[in-house]
DNA sequence: AGGTTAAATCTTTTT
DNA sequence: GATTTAACCT
């Protein structure tokens, strides 16, 4: 109870019977659970009888870390719901109708399949978008409706019929590939819970005490798994606050935290309003802006800290000078002793990013980005996820088809119908056709291709199962991946093949956290990886990331940029649902909350948006903070504006082509590789190549930023 | 079959 | 501005 205030020491020795713990940002959340789940396991019960679900991975860790520190729980259960639900289903995989191996499909591939049974249903993609449906699927899933339930429940117009089409074709497709998607997780695990009464007694009785943070952004099936789970017992204790539910875009049901002490009437509330993160200058301008919502429960946050300085406001005239001033702020923050790590900035959405990331990468500070979601969405990742992927589950056709020429191998669209013929004809899997394409009569020249494909999988499947790290090695070198990226890479520096040498030491990692790992749950982890998973903190770097997925984090410095009306409040998530806007002002309140020391809010008059300059209007939350109490400034001038306007060439027009006097075709001295022809000018990760013939070295590319090429003529 | 080029489409947030 | 798709060429 060290430190702890009485309303936090309530919490943590409430044992028996459910509780609510409302905790106000900044109200030292985290540290209650953590106590609380230690508490409960040195004075109640076993660690392996407690289960706390976390909203990320990375904060899963965190608590592992600090309650191991506290001595006890090296064997409590401590995840986020999709990975509770992956492992569950893998235990009861035969009872759910899956196979332990079953992949876990991303959204990319999801919606690829999604395409697929657009087709299958006979409908047309142009009027049926795969993302549109994608959506509503994602929907019937959250409601635990299967195909045939919501064909009969939901189907009662031409759109509703077609989506309970095109939804019957995706779900069988999906289990003929032993796959599932995010929503099937919890959907599926739910529905074990609910049908299965052997399986339910049993993990409910199991699991003593449930500890649940985030509770305002749980949806639907979330909120069964964690009734279903807490039967037995009734030690339920959520934890979350209204105030910061961000994602009911993603089925997240506010309701679900309000409806608490409806749902268990003898729940113990406790609040948490006393803040101990931020100085009083951000906890009021936050507290000011929030309170102009109009559905929420009064509540007051408040602070023994002193005011601090005051927040900022910065008018720029263009998102160019935004970022420059605030990598200005930085530099100086730095030359003063500060550390970069104490530095994060926010922003509504990723595209964002770019601006500030050139801003400092000019400065030369050292800066991340939150993005493990869109490390794996890769094309190279992907490519060589394809092959594990296969290895692990022989039935995900979808991976077959990327990996069977990735690199090219000549195996071509025919080819592959004929092969997918012969399995649906003798009635197996594609991959067990591809292993037997020697029997397969229509093949001719393809039949050698396909057989050496069939060959080098099955030596990959022969590997012993550990250490994974030498199965992904063995899958870039023998597949030919590795020469293909080495091949078409820049000279210097080479993204992709430095992107799939992370992905072996990510591997490298996972071996030596988990001795008794299997590839098949490596690929569940990083399938569940979330953005804020990848961030360093002992990296020393400026942090940049979306507001959502600064959910749950802390800096003692923090700069929100494009603060615009349309960008936030953004634009489609106001207009698309009721009470988008109130939605996007807890967004920015999250955001604001996150900050000890110093924040700075901007937003730029011009700012470049799908390759246009645009006029922007300032945002209308910042009319709604405490005007007495913050600093504007403005960094206005008028021939800045044409800052707004730098970009980097994309397609090759007339104009482009002769970006740093390069074009094709003309000729050019490389210092060491010698003469030769400019084949192309090309732009791929945010940087500039220039792909030259030469004579005797053949094709190479080089990033354009560092070599030195002199054109003849 | 595979690769190049131009046109079409698109982003809001993510487990 | 970036990515995906379609059309075209070898």
């Amino acid at each position: 109870m060290d430190g702890l205030t009485d309303a936090q020491a309530e919490a943590v020795q409430h044992t028996d019977g459910p509780l609510l713990v409302l905790a106000g940002a900044g109200s030292g959340k985290t540290r209650v659970i953590t106590r609380r789940a230690a508490y409960l396991a040195r004075m109640v019960a076993r660690a392996d009888e407690i289960l706390a679900i976390t909203f990320t991975n990375k904060a899963a860790g965190e608590m592992r870390e600090r309650i191991t520190a506290l001595g006890v729980g090296r064997h409590m259960w401590i995840c986020t719901f999709h990975a509770l639900c992956a492992r569950l289903l893998r235990t009861y995989a035969a009872e759910v109708g899956l196979q332990g191996n079953f992949t876990i499909f991303d959204q990319a591939d999801s919606r690829a399949l999604v395409k697929q049974a657009i087709s299958k249903s006979d409908l047309n993609a142009d009027n049926w978008s795969p993302r549109a449906m994608q959506e509503r699927i994602s929907q019937a899933k959250q409601n635990l409706k299967t195909p045939s339930e919501y064909a009969s429940t939901e189907a009662y117009d031409f759109s509703g019929k077609a989506v309970a089409k095109i939804y019957e074709h995706y779900q069988s497709m999906l289990e003929d590939q032993n796959a599932c998607d995010f929503d099937d997780l919890l959907m599926r695990t739910a529905r074990l819970l609910e049908d299965n009464k052997g399986v339910r007694l049993a993990l409910s009785d199991r699991f003593r005490y449930l500890l649940i943070d985030e509770y305002q952004d749980t949806n639907h099936a979330q909120y069964l798994i964690a009734t279903h789970l807490a039967r037995a017992h009734r030690n339920l204790c959520a934890t979350g606050d209204p105030d910061q539910s961000i994602y009911a875009w993603r089925g997240a049901d506010l309701q679900n935290i309000l409806d608490f002490e409806a749902d268990y009437e003898d729940a113990k509330v406790v609040r948490l309003e006393q803040n101990f993160r931020s100085s009083g200058a951000i906890l009021s301008a936050a507290s000011e802006l929030i309170s102009h919502n109009e559905h929420r429960k009064h509540k007051k946050l408040w602070t023994t800290d002193e005011f601090g300085a005051s927040v900022e406001l910065w008018t720029c005239e263009s998102a160019n000078i935004e970022a420059e001033k605030i990598a200005e702020a930085i530099e100086q923050y730095i030359s003063e002793g500060g550390q970069p790590g104490d530095v994060a900035i926010f922003y509504r959405i990723n595209a964002l990013s770019r601006v500030a990331e050139d801003a400092l990468r000019r400065k030369h500070i050292p800066y991340q980005i939150a993005r493990g979601v869109e490390f794996y969405a890769r094309k190279e990742i992907k490519d060589t996820l394809s092959y594990l992927r296969l290895i692990s589950n022989p039935a995900d056709e979808t991976a077959l088809m990327r990996a069977i020429n990735t690199p090219t191998r000549g195996i071509g669209k025919v080819t592959l119908e004929r092969v997918a013929d012969y399995a649906r004809v003798n009635g197996i899997t594609v991959d067990a056709a591809v292993q037997a394409a020697e029997t397969i009569s229509t093949l001719k020249t393809a039949r050698k291709k396909v057989g050496a494909f069939a060959e080098l999988i099955r030596g990959l499947r022969d590997l012993p199962e550990r250490p994974v790290k030498r199965i992904v090695q063995a899958v870039i070198e023998r597949s030919g991946l590795e020469a293909e990226f080495n091949k078409q890479g820049g000279e210097i520096e080479n993204d992709a093949l430095d992107n799939v040498y992370e992905l072996v030491n990510a591997a490298g990692d996972y071996d030596l956290e988990n001795p008794e790992g299997s590839l098949t749950e490596w690929l569940q982890q990083i399938s569940l990886v979330s953005d804020q998973d990848m961030i360093d903190d002992e990296r020393g770097a400026v942090t940049l990331m979306t507001l959502h997925a600064a959910k749950g984090l802390e800096f003692p410095i923090v700069f929100m940029i494009g603060l615009e009306e349309g960008m936030l409040p953004h634009q489609r998530a106001a207009e698309d649902r009721l009470g988008g806007i109130e939605e996007e002002r807890r967004l920015a309140f999250v955001g604001m909350t996150r900050a000890m020391k110093r924040l700075t809010l901007s937003w730029a008059m011009y700012r470049m948006v799908r390759g246009v300059t645009e006029r922007t209007l300032m945002s209308h939350f910042l009319g709604q903070l405490p005007e007495d109490e913050i600093v504007t400034r403005e960094f206005v001038d008028e021939k800045d504006r044409s800052l707004a306007h730098l970009g980097r060439f994309n397609q090759m027009d007339i104009e482009s082509q002769y970006v740093d006097g390069f074009y094709p075709g003309c000729r050019v001295r490389h210092e060491d590789y010698g003469e030769g022809e400019v084949v192309r000018l090309e732009t791929r990760m945010r940087k500039q190549y220039v792909r030259i013939r030469f004579r005797e070295d053949g094709e190479r590319s080089f990033a354009l930023e560092h070599v030195s090429l002199y054109v003849i003529d």
